[in-house]
DNA sequence: TTTTATTATGACCAGTCGGTCGGTCATAAT
DNA sequence: ATTATGACCGACCGACTGGTCATAATAAAA
């Protein structure tokens, strides 16, 4: 028999490589030869693990994903107060940009190009649905905050869940063009504080 | 002696086509061909008008926000209170997305090329200045409202200034991928509210 | 060793890109 | 009527694109 390789383990190895380049120079502008060079392999080859194009955007797509959250979960993982967890995905993930600007860099192309594009592609689907779980985890904080007394019963989870998410979201994109003219600490202290306050 | 065509206003009418076209495909994928067969003139014509391709970009950056801003002033102008001046442009602007959507989606891709790209271009600076001067905007209605005692006087507008422009481009972006999904007003009005107890 | 199914390759294709250039055209001043 | 000049143009360039395909390399089974 031939060798066997491990399909979707080189399809992840060559979404990660080009993920890199799809942060210096966007997805578009990105060739596949300079793609398979980076990886090592021949032109050829890619067709051997994606169908076209788009096909190695919805890889990437999932690993852009899947490498997001486990990086986050990670940051609130040992904090027992939801209130707390509320916080701390405030501030992490406002700075998340920071540690992983590669990351965000791609997601805010992929973005771009999901609205554009009017077909509904996979890669814009599976961009809905992150988006849509993210917002369903964090309302289930606030519930478990709501629970414990720390926000007024009458709050509206799902609401607060979709502002954070779109502020951290906005922090963070603001923050890659300001850079060092936006302190996250200093902002999002005092926005948390001012949030609470109204939450109570 | 031939006649004399006003090259500025030229200017702004090809970068107003090119805009809908960046639009639809992304500033990369669209090309100078498209562009001028749009407008009705040659390929070799662009050249009398801009120095190359991010020559345009520049123009486009200028025509993007002036109308941005046109329309986010018209919004509020015959708004006196502060505060009523604040939760519209946290309401309208998280709206302008769906008016304005094709600025959006061109101002996404901006952002992205703008990330990525280390050098410091003109069409970077620009969106830099924008946004600094779209803070320094808001942060002074916050004065105004703390100055007539409608918000606590210790907030720090500076802030308050980031955050709301921080979630209105947060939920502007998030409505475009989610759609219907996500109903700015309930959301806003609620936010409002609970931001507002905070503040006060 | 031979066979065989899979993987790997890079020359090649038709087409597009941004940008240049020599030259035509329309107009307004003379 | 002549002339000077900016406006306008599309053929052309070298470089590059996504994708194909005939062929070569590989390695387990026979």
């Amino acid at each position: 028999m031939p060798k066997i390789v491990d399909k979707q383990a080189k399809r992840k190895e060559i979404a990660k490589t080009a993920m890199n380049l799809f942060a210096q120079k966007g997805f578009d502008s990105t060739s596949i030869r300079e793609i398979t060079s980076c990886v090592g392999m021949g032109k050829g080859s890619f067709y051997d693990y994606f169908k076209d194009k788009e096909d190695l955007l919805n890889e990437t797509v999932h690993v852009l994903f899947s490498e997001w959250s486990t990086v986050l979960a990670l940051k609130i993982k040992d904090v027992e107060d939801p209130l707390m967890q509320l916080q701390l995905l405030l501030q992490e993930g406002a700075k998340l940009g920071d540690e992983l600007e590669q990351l965000m860099i791609v997601y805010i192309d992929i973005w771009r190009r999901s609205v554009s594009q009017k077909d509904n592609s996979e890669y814009s689907k599976t961009l809905q649905n992150f988006l849509m779980d993210y917002k369903k985890a964090i309302a289930t904080i606030v519930d478990a905050a709501k629970a414990q007394g720390k926000i007024r019963k009458n709050a509206d989870s799902s609401a607060i869940a979709t502002t954070l998410l779109a502020l951290v979201d906005g922090l963070c994109l603001h923050r890659m063009i300001l850079k060092d003219k936006l302190d996250i600490n200093s902002v999002s202290s005092d926005i948390f504080t001012i949030l609470l306050n109204g939450m109570k």
